[in-house]
DNA sequence: TCGAAGTGTTGTAAATACTGAACGCTATCG
DNA sequence: CGATAGCGTTCAGTATTTACAACACTTCGA
């Protein structure tokens, strides 16, 4: 995320200059300009400070939720869907034009054998899915599932997690993550 | 709010050691120690590297949600599904044992002649699906679309929208929204 | 009991962010 | 036209944050 355009943006959007916003704020015009600029990265505490002109919280101000333009598309036929498959899984993307989706919604197909890799995901956020076809192994921490057809999960991403199809059949996997890192 | 309370906190629920966070987030560890001790207020870069490492995004870490680790259920079979079920439409909620879920997910059928209901609905937040079998009637705004088993849709919740079975077979769909209103 | 490896803290020097005072620009008004 | 007030940018100097290297302390095992 840019900082510097999304503080011009919400700045622009209140109808306030850059020295009028420094003055509410309690800092110069100089530092709002490098800010929106790019040409420093500010501390904590002095964005802290530019918010309180606005006013806007931290919360807000990281969560890109104003501001965010319309998609036009809707639905998506089935060879719609952005390809970013990922070695042996084919993972398809739903909602390439929405500019800035919440959700990752996922079409997955691993074949025989396929695999997440050796090593554990960990990232942010939350994980869902439902198994449509197929049987599939789930490693959760130090929990080992298998899903078959109708079987679902959900769990936080900060877990270590890894998907394997062990099995001699094709597992058709639809998944949901928050937020979107694609 | 306590920049230097929260990161230690923070750090400490996921048993990393300043040096091991900060190894992770490429900074070093005097900075953890200065940041937690709040001689510093680091700028939002550093911010960002040292949330890299845990990893957690900023929005989650200036919302001062209580952090709970709670191991949950994670694996539901396909009879321990949630049934919230709303006139003709089946609707089976994915993740019951989960605290505060992100995401709605949920696996729906439409028999033949099932409907979401004259009024449209209008709500927050962003949803998607994929229809698995079946083909379904799609009203978002003022555009109609049918979906085939395959299709997929993507839109802001806060169109107004209607989902309808004038087909004669059974329509399945597996579908997520944000936020998880349920 | 000693050493090794871990913890968090701190001093100094280098890197980065912030202030204050310019600058060039545009628009408005007499 | 000239004055004035607004805009965003830039530069030099100052203030703050960061990296590196040490420090004191604790834990663990030989």
């Amino acid at each position: 995320m840019d900082v510097g355009e999304r503080l011009q943006s919400i700045r622009k959007l209140k109808g306030l200059s850059q020295r009028e916003l420094a003055k509410r704020a309690g800092v110069t015009n100089s530092t709002i300009s490098m800010i929106e600029k790019n040409s420093v990265s500010p501390s904590i505490s002095s964005l802290r400070k530019v918010l309180s002109g606005i006013p806007m919280s931290m919360v807000e101000f990281f969560s890109e939720e104003i501001l965010q333009e319309n998609p036009t598309q809707i639905v998506y036929k089935a060879n719609e869907l952005i390809d970013i498959s990922d070695g042996a899984v084919t993972m398809k993307l739903v909602g390439k034009a929405h500019p800035s989706r919440a959700i990752a919604f996922l079409n997955e197909i691993y074949p025989p054998g396929a695999d997440t890799g050796d090593e554990m995901l960990t990232h942010e956020g939350e994980e869902t899915g439902i198994l449509v076809e197929g049987r599939l192994e789930l490693i959760v921490g130090l929990e080992t599932f298998v899903l078959e057809a109708g079987d679902s999960y959900y769990f936080e991403s900060s877990k270590p997690h890894r998907f394997r199809n062990p099995f001699d059949v094709a597992a058709r996997l639809i998944s949901a993550a928050t937020p979107a890192n694609f």
